[in-house]
DNA sequence: AACACACGGTTTAGGAGATATACAGAAGTA
DNA sequence: TACTTCTGTATATCTCCTAAACCGTGTGTT
């Protein structure tokens, strides 16, 4: 019966929301579900990611790999419970801040640093909508904090999101670095410029004339952080919107979703063809900068083993 | 000697760059790297990321899983490569319009119908950072919309972040719903309906009160899109930005990279315990929770019992 | 022209990983 | 006590990735 009031709730999910019927018979359980995540996560913030595999969970805890199956249904749960469990619940202490602005800023600064610590949680695959507890509540507090303003529930909405995915991408740009530093063993520092030295090799005035001044400019090896910038510019935008909004100025249309062309997915046959042509094209460029790229190279080399022989 | 140019480029990333040496002796070649991407990319547009097998693109191709590997040197290389494919060079159209603003929010629009369209891209792995011929081109296409403002090189830079960001964003939170929807069969819509009854129930207005105010207002059901409203207040903020800059005003502050307490990751004790103290009691919450949920899920159902008994 | 050797596709094999299934023993219940 | 339910285990299958050895094919060299 109260099974039936939650029909469809995925497994995972579920077990996210605490919906586990407690067992009257049989053995004991000598594990749990949070044991089991707790091993995951350890293994993950050691060695990555790729580290949690069943087997290993299963022997961190001393025991037989099929075992966390009466636990776990499938080890995607156990992904989505590890992501559930890291991410923990938003800090209190963004409450203490006045306004919304100061508020978002503080989820914000709070979100960038679980993904720092714990930059596994963004190589896990996203799985539609992770609808669990703390995903909401950091939602919620998204929203709590933009609740004095004018913005309708959409644009509250809108706001908490710009943020958490700048979050997020930030997380993900500053993982990289991580994670090639602990996989190579190379601190951050070392990284930052070996990549910055790929940059050098492959990237060209000709080719990339605006990225060639930035990198020349030393945005990739200045100690710079170019997304808080980003977000304040967000910010400046969603205060200047609340502006308007309470002088008695006029909402924002809200658009639809981008849609995708029809076309395209049930296969209309010109616009296939129209695609592959638009493909073939940036093929034939993307050869035709090979070649180029290539015979530069040899050029160089020839020139390079000239002066040694000279 | 023209391999000594380039010691240190990751394999796959050198493929994507077209440093391919042509052997001279041997046999001919019968497949290619772009063939044997192509047949991965359509596995992927077909069936999803996990279609592609190597065994599945060889078979595709009519030959063995082992033969891929005089082309591409692993799996991983083979996605770069197709992520690369897929993204392609941002359309030559983004240039037509006038201003930055305009432009960049073409190379957006441009780069979502991308993840609409190839919803695979965003569940493959980041590699670190993927200094590709195509990625690097949309960079700097978002430098190029920019360079006729005043904003300095690496605020350029953050801005084009910021949009390629939210683009993903936008992308990873749609394309949720069409693996969802190509999983399941349902169509969109319907995915989104089913999902809004999934949140009707675990949201209550206690815990979550104004997200379930959000959801009560219809944000989730609504055809309205939440992503477009956060690009423009973004670009609101860099316009009020650049408008600050053009008459005199100051630039804003640079500030680093949010640094991770070295006490966490040196392992400090007293630090550990603390970060312990938090999670246990952020379990405690969350149990304290679960019951209450579980106890109301009970009462309803003996209420429900009740009823139909009388 | 003959030959060596680099190279392409194949075969075979190993190893890792998720998980289905069947089972023996443990704890409640009738 | 007998039955039922549940736990952890053992065994086995299936899917992948990829290392290594092999044979035939052209090209460059002698």
């Amino acid at each position: 019966m109260a099974d039936e009031e939650l029909p469809e709730l995925p497994r995972g999910i579920a077990l996210a929301w605490g919906v586990a019927a407690n067992p009257q018979r049989g053995p004991k359980r000598e594990m749990s579900v949070e044991k089991i995540v707790d091993a995951a996560v350890e293994l993950a913030e050691a060695d990555g990611i790729g580290a949690v595999s069943m087997a290993a969970v299963a022997a961190k805890l001393g025991f037989t790999p099929m075992s966390l199956y009466r636990y776990v249904s499938a080890k995607d749960d156990l992904l989505l419970l590890m992501q559930e469990q890291a991410t923990g619940l938003p800090p209190e202490e963004h409450r203490e801040h006045e306004g919304w602005r100061d508020r978002l800023r503080a989820l914000f600064e709070a979100q960038t640093l679980i993904y720092l610590r714990h930059p596994w949680i963004l190589s896990l695959p996203i799985t539609g909508s992770p609808i669990t507890p703390n995903s909401s509540a950091w939602i919620d507090a998204g929203l709590e904090a933009l609740s004095p303003t004018p913005l309708s529930e959409i644009e509250k909405l809108a706001v908490t999101l710009a943020a958490t995915g700048h979050a997020r991408w930030y997380g993900m740009v500053t993982a990289g670095y991580a994670e090639t530093s602990r996989a190579t063993g190379l601190n951050p520092n070392e990284v930052a410029l070996q990549e910055a030295t790929l940059f050098d090799r492959v990237i060209t005035v000709e080719e990339f004339p605006y990225l060639r001044a930035a990198i020349d400019a030393g945005v990739f090896t200045a100690p710079d952080d170019p997304f808080r910038f980003g977000l304040e510019r967000l910010l400046d935008g969603v205060a200047m919107y609340i502006d308007r909004l309470e002088q008695g100025g006029e909402r924002a249309p809200v658009r639809e979703w981008i849609a995708v062309d029809p076309a395209e997915l049930t296969g209309d046959k010109k616009h296939r063809e129209a695609q592959k042509a638009v493909r073939d094209a940036e093929k034939a460029l993307r050869d035709a900068r090979k070649l180029e790229r290539q015979v530069r190279r040899d050029a160089i080399a020839r020139a390079a083993r000239a002066r040694g022989e000279a």
